[in-house]
DNA sequence: TAGATTGTTAATCGATTAACAATC
DNA sequence: TAGATTGTTAATCGATTAACAATC
């Protein structure tokens, strides 16, 4: 998979595009053009087109693209073909909707572990997960080849938590706490900041 | 307040600034510079003033921006400096975190009404809610001036309730279910699917 | 005053869209 | 074949960054 530069926001609408495919399969729909996933997706054709062709040659002159196929690649792309174990630190209710949220959604990105501090918390099971105690973070990211970090505690721990993260070996944090987060170049952040979207959302009122 | 066109990317950086401009004001810091913001958020400091500068002249050369006036120029740009009211739809796991999260964060930005059809949940209290049948979503959002939907139902049910939301006069949706929702121009939709994050950090991975 | 830092213009960089030859 | 639709180049559009006069 040559990888010229691609940027960021193409890397965005692949999972949008592959969301989709998806309902097409489910609907049987053996093919879609371009412009009809512009249409559906309210997307210019030339540009799901040009992010497609990143990648490889993924269509058909006069045809299109063959749904299985295309959902098959853009997988491969987005390396979500293969297993990814996560780590979620912090059991409150956010926290735990999401490990839920994950179980019937996506098991090729599967939470592995389960950390919080709360002495009332530690040892309570979470589907099939016990609570652990965050010292054991290190040890657990190790043992269980956890790549990425889900952050669900209060703002203030945050930064802590994502340096025990990155120390420990993790590639990625998804981070869901209300800070900006420092981390080495070689690890990817995302900010998944309720707060945040619901702001940018009240400006567009009115 | 003269708004030429403001580009996305600008709005959604303001809600950046304004979350470290209020860590700032708990620690008393009166002042501070483009330079500096730039620095702890990782960002062009040219950008940032620039992106300021589309609303007035909020900073003094060679002083740099008083932190408390930025702030509350910040708030009344994104429309957070009055009460907005919100719908929640969807009482499962995610709804319920956001309503908790959401109570003691932003007091302007409330939850002001939850709504499920699960008959085991209507009439379930959450804080101080109690979720409503979805019948009644139209008449709340008339009643309680709501403007914002927040969807936390499945995606199969999500665009149905993004059209009653519409269609009962809401302004905004923010939509946490893995869907591309369809609504008119004049409705503004923000997504924050879980899956699509991790998707896109999975391609980071490695 | 001298040093610092803004607001803004101009230069650069990158992303989106249009157009079309290639071809199924 | 004729119609459709890709992959890709070129044109456009927009966003970011650099530079600097204005000025606190």
């Amino acid at each position: 998979m040559k990888t010229p530069k691609i940027s960021e926001a193409v890397v965005r609408r692949l999972p949008v595009y592959l969301r989709y495919l998806q309902e097409l399969q489910e609907l049987h729909i053996r093919t879609v053009s371009s412009y009809e996933l512009g249409q559906k997706l309210d997307m210019n054709p030339a540009q799901i087109r040009k992010d497609l062709a990143y990648f490889g040659e993924f269509g058909r002159k006069g045809i299109g693209y063959e749904v299985n196929y295309l959902v098959e690649k853009i997988k491969q792309i987005l390396k979500i073909d293969r297993h990814l174990n996560c780590a979620l630190i912090g059991a409150g209710h956010l926290g735990i909707a999401l490990s839920n949220y994950n179980r019937f959604t996506q098991e090729k990105l599967s939470i592995a572990a389960i950390f919080d501090n709360a002495p009332d918390k530690v040892g309570t099971s979470v589907g099939t997960l016990t609570i652990q105690p965050l010292d054991e973070l290190e040890q657990m990211v190790r043992e269980r080849d956890i790549l990425i970090g889900i952050i669900t505690v209060p703002a203030t721990e945050a930064q802590k938590v994502a340096d025990r993260l990155v120390e420990a070996g993790v590639k990625g944090i998804l981070n869901f706490a209300p800070v900006s987060l420092r981390v080495p170049t070689h690890v990817s952040v995302r900010n998944a900041d309720l707060t945040t979207e619901l702001q940018t959302l009240a400006y567009y009122i009115d």
